[in-house]
DNA sequence: CGATGGTTTGAGGTCGGTCAAGTTAGGTGG
DNA sequence: CCACCTAACTTGACCGACCTCAAACCATCG
């Protein structure tokens, strides 16, 4: 029954070379508007008079920190290519991590409110951002309502996700906000271009723990459970999804064992 | 023991009359941008050139919708007085409350994101609302770095006070949620010009119970529980705190019955 | 090859949820 | 003004999901 597993963490190496055969060639120190709003937004259409913009590159090794809490605020970062986690730290010295930025998305947008940054930010991988001074990003906003228009759209998403953060944290049970997360993380992966189903979690199940507001020995506990239901494969951070519908459903219902029928409430129409 | 309280729900009146004083006497169906920034941010000088931008006012009652999820977003409101819940219904039709609005905050900001309102938003008391045509606020921001700046800091205050209740569900337990709760509140209400020490809580126990990730009976239990160690009085809607540094080291403090000594944690120097 | 950090799994305890009963507050109509 | 009705609140008893503590396993790297 076990066979596969018996070679426990031996299989799916191909899941990471699919995500790295995506790291950029060249070392540019700097790239070009063009380039940071088709990784920001791919359908996007840079107007020609922004054409000879560019923006500073910037290289973090895996564990260094991109910003630190209380910095004062000078620039927010897309991600070029890499995995990050954002966490703030409580007086009392225990973490919540409140999201891992990957290629694609926006980092430090929680400085504008206070002038501070709000969030630690560690790479957990070898990853480059670019760096867009805000003062310098204002002020092209201004003058160029397409650009103004992204600006606006990056704070909703920000905002939207970390809504959908404190929904799960407020109402789903343990397994499904590990069925939200691997899910999550899968449709993100998905838009930009890698495997929706077989991916790494460069973090350690005590992020994912953090994040999710459970243990970390829940997150395996919860990962295991799923492997055998049959909806996913487990291989050390290598992670495969085998039945996303079924994991869909995972995110909703009661819970996991409890299985069986579904069960219809009816609502009085008053 | 008992005393006071054996006159159950009596004393406190006053409390509401404290916060219904500051209620607007005219009946304008606008008001000028100074009033607004005034209502937005107490601090503010507004610019002469502003001087005569005004924006509708909209009123609704206790229990009415000022927003439905879904619907497209064209404005973003600014609470002048009364109070507010916004919140999400899932497709299972549980809700999560994300934000109590009160006099002086901002409503609708989510919407920019997507296009829609994510957030479904009522009033929880007789209100009044400016209505800000998004596009002619960014048209206006656009012209005028003041305006920008402003409409910049509320992003960044919404997003941070998402994040801070992600926090507080990722990683307090329920009556450090409660504490957080009721001082949050008291601060804001203290901002607007109320008292810091006494007010009425417009919301049910429930709505209380969904912001914080916790049933309402909990809710229920946890209030009586500050009611017992002396740090608040709870006379149905009205609350009054009475040791708020004892309530603010419920915050971070690992419970409210276990009290006793504080545990100190080394932390290594590597 | 040992050391170290990460992961898995188990056993037992607890906080908060569930279910239920009883009380209070507030509004409506007679 | 009182009777009634409903929604909201409180309190108790029980239970279960998740946490805590602990041991063992595994992977990586010096």
């Amino acid at each position: 029954m076990l066979a596969l597993n018996s070679t426990t963490h031996a299989k799916p190496i191909y899941v990471q070379s699919a995500q790295k055969s995506r790291l950029p060639a060249r070392d540019n120190a700097s790239v070009g508007l063009a380039e940071l709003a088709r990784i920001l937004d791919p359908e996007a259409s840079v107007p020609e008079s922004l054409r000879d913009i560019s923006f500073p590159v910037r290289r973090v090794r895996a564990g260094d920190f991109l910003l630190r809490s209380g910095a004062e605020f000078d620039a927010v970062y897309a991600v070029r290519c890499g995995f990050f986690k954002t966490l703030r730290v409580d007086e009392a010295g225990t973490e919540q991590v409140l999201a891992f930025p990957i290629t694609g998305e926006m980092i430090g947008l929680d400085g504008i409110g206070t002038g501070k940054y709000m969030t630690d930010v560690v790479a957990l991988d070898a990853s480059t951002v670019i760096v867009i001074p805000f003062a310098r990003l204002a002020n092209l906003a201004r003058d160029n309502a397409w650009l103004e228009r992204l600006l606006y759209r990056l704070f909703g998403r920000e905002l939207t996700c970390t809504q959908s953060l404190a929904c799960a944290l407020g109402l789903l049970p343990a397994d499904a906000r590990v069925a939200t997360f691997l899910l999550d993380l899968s449709e993100r992966f998905a838009q930009r271009g890698y495997s929706s189903s077989a991916f790494v979690l460069r973090m350690t199940r005590a992020d994912i723990g953090s994040y999710l507001g459970i243990k970390l020995e829940t997150v395996s506990r919860t990962l295991s459970g799923l492997v055998a239901a049959g909806l996913i494969e487990v291989y050390g951070k290598n992670i495969v999804l085998r039945d996303i519908p079924a994991l869909r459903q995972c995110t909703s219902m009661p819970a996991l064992k409890r299985g069986g029928d579904a069960r219809f409430e009816r609502r009085m129409a008053a």
